[in-house]
Formats: C-alpha cells, structure tokens, sequence
DNA sequence: AGCGTTATGTAACTATATAACAACGATGAG
DNA sequence: CTCATCGTTGTTATATAGTTACATAACGCT
C-alpha cells in the first residue's frame, strides 16, 4: 500500500483541501470525544495554509492580530494536541508541522520534502516500513516511532529548473 | 549489507573505540587534503565522548576551562566541517550529533535510538535505502538526503526493564 | 450549585542556530 | 624569504525554537 498527497496538483483547489481537512477533524474528534477548540481549530487551519510544512513561529505570527501576539506555549500546546490525535505530523529535519491528509489510520509518516518549493508529499509506504521494522528485529530494538524524512528536488520543480 | 555498531557490547574498550575512530578522520582528512584543526579534532573526540547522540552546547560545555567559553559558533563551525567530511551524522529529531563508525564509504545514516540509555545504534541498510529510493523514483523525486531515525528501546533496556 | 478535570493566560527562561565583520595563520607563488 | 591569498578562528549580537512554573478560566458531570 502506498499512499500518496499530491501537494501541487494542477488546479488544486485549495479551500477545499482545508475544508476537507477541517471537516475531518471534526468527525474524527467528535468520534473520540476529544475537544476540538477554537485555537487548536485555528492552528490546524494555520497549519494547513499550505503543502509546505509551517513552523510554530510562523503559525504563532499568523495567529497576531493587531499587535496582539499570543504566547508560543499557546501554539504548542495545540500542536502537541493536534499530533496527539494524528492530525498533524512533526517534521524534524524542519522543526515545523504538517497537516496529515488521512489522519483516520494510524500510520508513522514518511516525507519527501522539495529543496526549492518546500512542498511535503506524505507517503505511507509498505515496503519502507517492512523494512525498517525488519531491521529493528534483528537488533532486538521494540520501535516507538520511526522518523523517515528525503530531501530533494519534487518533480514539478526539476522540470522548471531544466 | 548492513552495518552495525554495537554501542554496548560488554567489555567495549572505549578508549580503543575513540582512539580508532581518530585514527581514521586523520588519515581521511590527510587523504583528502581537509584540515583536521586542533578545534575539530578535539569536537570530533568529544562528539565521540559515547555512542549517545551528544548536542552541541553539550560539547560546548565540554570545552569551556576554567569559566573560559568558547562561541557556539565555534562549535557548529567544527560541527558542519565534521559533517561534511561523513565523520559525524546529525540526528535530526535530538538536534544532536553522532560519531560514525564507517567514514570511509558514503552512506545516507540510519539509527536506531533507545528512549532509556539514548545509545544509537548505526545501521545502513540496502533494503531500507531501497525501498525509500523505489518511493522517490515513483514519485519522480530527485533524492538528496535521507533521515531514517528510529526511537524506541534496545535490547538491553528491555531486558534490564522486564 | 459544587467539584474535579481540562484548557488557556502570563511571564520568564532555556536551548538551538546563524549573521556580520574582524583578525589570524597556514600555504604556495614569486 | 616575503608577500598575497584563502581558509580558519574570534567576537558580538541576534534569530529561532521550545519549556517551566504558576495562576485563571471553561467544561462536564453529579
Ligand atoms: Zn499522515
Ligand atoms: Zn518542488
Ligand atoms: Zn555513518
Ligand atoms: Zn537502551
């Protein structure tokens, strides 16, 4: 099984994306009987603003209205929130968030990350994680979490940079 | 293939270990024509103090004598050279960084690192390395760099729990 | 209403990393 | 050997990322 999000799909409509993305937190908190709140709302919306992975102080100045700021603590708390439920995933080699289109499974969260558009693709690859788990075994290493992260060049900005 | 490092073997010398792995960053370097400064080869030593991925403020501390600091620009600057060189890997999701066993052969890294002694464990395998380029060529992505990093509990840690 | 739990506010602080510019020092050409 | 050059190091300031401690407010149940 592979999963795949195209960040910059040709006439991507991106409200819908949010919307979308919106609509399933919902749900999904709602079925968990977790509380989605109007920050944690706001943050995920935030951190959906684009396919590129946002940092907790961007997200925190998107959040300032009128020379008002709200405190860092703020924003990760939601976000600690958010990936707690699976709805958003960290991405390390970043320190920044990411909206995860299919927050429903359970999954670890692999990435390929563009060097020129900032763009993220969330994979959930089989093989990758077969072989990973594989690896882990025969060290006798119990996994918690596994962190798969590829920077380089996505295919739209390959062929624009030719 | 895959290469390991055993971080805990019994009766590990670890004065041969660190003694060794200076021998070849100097040979290396000299092969090379890269100058292993007093300043990166003592950042160097110290990044080896243990097989526990070490931060670099921590190595900082490591070199103040006597009240006298150096710059933490001093220490990123030892830090990327080392890096660059494939003597030390970054763990992204400590912001920490790591000896490598096996400078002499180019490899992405891939660890595997215990949540109760924090020892990480090098592997470099084929079939994980594989399976992420199979994905990335899928997708049409140009790969860089990729940051494969497992968290959980080592063999050892688990037993000495249970 | 009363009460425990969960979420948010506030402030100060720690940790991680980089920028800009000056000074030093090894290396090689002349 | 001397000077020019380039890579390395020093110094100071600043940017970015994340946490601790404690107070207050909202919610959800009885
Ligand atoms: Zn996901
Ligand atoms: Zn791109
Ligand atoms: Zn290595
Ligand atoms: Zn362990």
């Amino acid at each position: 099984m592979t999963t795949i999000t195209a960040p910059a799909e040709t006439g991507h409509d991106h409200g819908r994306c949010v919307d979308g993305a919106l609509g399933r937190a919902e749900a999904l908190c709602a079925s968990r009987g977790a509380r989605l709140t109007a920050i944690r709302r706001q943050v995920l919306e935030l951190v959906w603003s684009g396919h590129r992975p946002r940092g907790a102080y961007a997200i925190l100045d998107d959040m300032a209205v009128e020379g008002k700021r709200v405190a860092p603590l703020t924003v990760y708390r939601a976000l600690d929130f958010l990936v707690e439920q699976g709805l958003v995933h960290r991405i390390e080699s970043l320190n920044a968030y990411i909206g995860c289109p299919d927050p429903d499974h359970a999954h670890p969260g692999q990435f390929l990350v563009c060097r020129e558009c900032g763009n993220a693709i969330e994979l959930n690859d089989a093989r990758v994680s077969a072989a990973i788990d594989a690896c882990a075994r025969d060290q006798g290493f119990t996994v918690d979490r596994t962190t798969v992260e590829v920077r380089g060049l996505c295919t739209t900005c390959r062929n624009s940079l030719a």
